[in-house]
DNA sequence: GGTGATGGTTTAGTATACAAATGACTTCCC
DNA sequence: GGGAAGTCATTTGTATACTAAACCATCACC
């Protein structure tokens, strides 16, 4: 398996079944996808994808309605399967959607936030800091310190409905490139920017977090941008 | 099968799949659903639903992972599905995220409308007034007009990520609910702010047209809850 | 009398065989 | 030679039997 595939660096679990073949299917099929071995444009056969896992193809169909859903997928109006294509126009719009739902997020959060939340968002942070002053930069503890601060203002914000859209838009392979495209100083002005974001729930304002978070998206985006465009 | 479970009044199909028994367990179990015989905080078991519908399990499946997805199911840890509940707070978050997408789907689609989009939109509004004019009123013909019309805009935006995720969040017993609260009086404002969207979609103007969308958005959500509270 | 383990019962997960539908190719007719 | 229809291969949808896990009530032991 792709040593990236099973690096969670989701807000929001999406769904990891207890089960065993479901996950197993889910896991390696997007593992796939990320790695690049499931290019896009490919079709998704169940019975292939089947033998691929180890498994029968129910798991494989759960798999692929997941993955679906998560947008790594789309299916024609005859129900076949492709792995999805990613254009920057895409990601603009991902990128786009995301700010409004987390400045949303944040908004809330800030409005409920009390002191047990704010020194998790400071130990998460603290954490991020951490793995970017260190001399050997350990990617899966900064996605995790990373996903870590969103989560908790997601939590925070207690709207299950906001949660369950944020999950289809978090990706992983849009976050993980992101990252990927960062300097280490972008990495510091990420953080940086979490810890005024914190500062602002501290003191209770919605705007201040809303625009921070806005701004804080953003700058995501372009970061992404930036390698393809120049 | 309850009356209004076949009514369609979601801006984007979700999936309709060219399958029989799936679609049947689907239409089946929403319509009983919203008709209240499977009352909220009911726990769905494949089995019992399997025989309701006339299906064996898989497809039953199926139709209680879309219903899911559409949020008229939640499902526990243990993998175990229940009816949802509705309280009024859950409204008020769905209005509002509906409100934000909407908003900025009008935005993106008032810079692109072309001429036969306006139109469109128009000829929308145009049976949309009809309807509420005639001496009895038909309630499908007004979804259905309401739903064209704020298809048009989702269409016209042109964002696949915004359109799945507005399709989770426009819900039938929403929409329809909404409207019945309506008085005649009401639906005649709601028209008349479909047509000043349109006027603003017409002249490219994304800021009139999000903010008249936003308005327009808030103004169901009060509609919807005024007789929960008075 | 309460608390915690244990086994039966219920419910979801998985495999597999079969049916239906789609897509592509061939062939036949114009 | 072009088009349309039919046929075959491929792929997804459905049914069913079986497996595993979660729930619940009972009982034993503290």
């Amino acid at each position: 398996m792709h040593p990236l595939s099973a690096v969670e660096c989701r807000y929001v679990p999406g769904r990891f079944c207890v089960s065993k073949a479901s996950d197993q299917a889910y896991l390696e099929l997007r593992g796939r996808i990320l790695s690049g071995e499931l290019a896009p444009g490919t079709q998704l056969k169940e019975e292939e994808l089947a033998a691929l896992c180890g498994v029968s193809r129910t798991p494989v169909r759960a798999a692929i309605r997941q993955l679906e859903a998560e947008l790594f997928v789309r299916r024609t109006d005859s129900q076949r399967s492709f792995v999805a294509e990613w254009k920057a126009e895409d990601l603009e719009e991902v990128f786009t959607l995301r700010g409004m739902l987390e400045a949303y997020a944040v908004r809330r959060a800030a409005a409920r936030a009390d002191t047990a939340v704010i020194a998790e968002l400071n130990a998460a942070n603290e954490a991020m800091r951490k793995v970017i002053e260190a001399l050997d930069f350990d990617l899966p503890a900064y996605l995790a310190a990373n996903a870590r601060f969103h989560a908790l203002i997601l939590e925070t914000a207690a709207s299950d409905r906001l949660a369950a859209l944020l999950g289809k838009l978090v990706l992983q392979p849009v976050v993980q490139q992101t990252v990927r495209a960062y300097s280490r100083e972008q990495l510091m002005r990420s953080y940086r920017e979490h810890v005024e974001i914190a500062a602002a729930m501290a003191q209770g304002d919605p705007d201040w977090a809303g625009a921070l978070m806005t701004a804080h998206i953003r700058r995501a985006l372009h970061a992404r941008l930036e390698p393809l465009e120049g």
